[in-house]
DNA sequence: ATTAATACTTACCAATTGGTAAGTTTTATG
DNA sequence: CATAAAACTTACCAATTGGTAAGTATTAAT
């Protein structure tokens, strides 16, 4: 009749969500371990280590994204369509998880030599990265200018569409949740609006 | 003959890029102070706390970002100029001060009940994001949505400038530190483009 | 020169951190 | 049922954390 045997994506899942709320410093095993009702060797048991389960969260993350991004592309030939149908599934993503634009956000910011970037190859995210900042080189409007600035609007792009769900609690302190709630309704819109404009340019 | 006397500017200077850096909970006085050459507690003589080290940096930064606003509204009434002249600036701010960039997106993402919200009001950079918010308000393409969709607008802009510079050393390691240098190059370029198409639609 | 305040330092400390060691229970398998 | 592996737990631990206490230089004002 015990509870026994969580099953490691449910430890993931909380993992997840406290790496995305307090970063990756901030987020202690023993906290993790507490909310889930288990003890913290438990957690150090199915990940050998706290970058290790920082990493098997990313992994995930990674794989959610990769399938995200591969969906968008398929049907048609169009970059143009495939980066606007990307971007839409993106915040539609980030609506739906809430934890996943901190995440990448923090994954982008971390310096190296910290934490992730000590971790074995593929870079968190990489996979992910690559063939979008691809897909915006490939678009009518930016093919000519080279793969640094392909880059720069890739990051532009995920940078105005994470930020306002990663800053939602932060932003609802400060402004109210109904005001915050109600321009998350609107991301989606937004979303496929600012690539629409910036492919149109 | 003893160095002696660190002026308090010295101290948050580099406070300040370690919180940036590594952010509020990965950063330790004990580094900070290390790398002053000075000890854990000069620091802690001060500033009488870490959250109060930490809000004295976001202080200056509110300043530097506040006069940065103040600066681009002046000179004329047109609210799609003061937003891009706006933009513009903290784009620059953002190239010459590194850390800056990643501590506005930390300010943000910081949830409530951690750090920054704990303080004593008014909450670091409101100062600067009530006016900004008003500022998207006040353009002839928003004014019509509301509160709501400004505050999405404006939050959006603020992603799309800070992604690119806060995460810079870490897509330097991802894709050369030469890609990331151009494409830094064309921020500004890139920013008043970004304004512009999303202000004209 | 005396005084008072500021700018420190050394010495501690309790709490928390990630992690190890070793043992116990549970589960699946033959 | 036996057995081995997986899923834990309790008990520790060294290191680091932010912070306090108390004393010492240094500086500036009287």
């Amino acid at each position: 009749m015990k509870p026994t045997r969580q099953t490691r994506n449910d430890l993931l899942k909380v993992a997840r969500r406290h790496f995305a709320e307090r970063g990756y410093q901030g987020t202690s095993l023993a906290d993790v371990a507490a909310e889930l009702g288990v003890s913290k060797q438990a957690l150090l048991h199915h990940f050998k280590s706290k970058p290790l389960l920082y990493r098997a969260c990313l992994d995930l993350l990674n794989q959610d994204l990769l399938h995200l991004l591969f969906t968008a592309m398929d049907g048609t030939e169009d970059a143009d369509l495939q980066l606007e149908r990307c971007l839409v599934a993106l915040t539609e993503y980030y609506l739906e998880d809430g934890s996943a634009p901190a995440l990448v956000m923090g994954v982008l910011t971390d310096a190296p030599g910290q934490v992730v970037l000590s971790a074995a190859p593929p870079l968190p995210l990489q996979d992910f990265l690559e063939p979008l900042v691809a897909l915006v080189q490939a678009t009518p409007r930016w093919q000519g200018g080279g793969f640094a600035e392909a880059l720069a609007v890739a990051i532009e792009l995920l940078g105005a569409i994470c930020l306002l769900s990663a800053a939602r609690k932060n932003l609802s302190v400060r402004f109210g949740v109904s005001a915050v709630e109600q321009g998350r309704r609107l991301a989606v819109e937004h979303a496929r609006d600012l690539v629409r404009v910036r492919l149109g340019g």
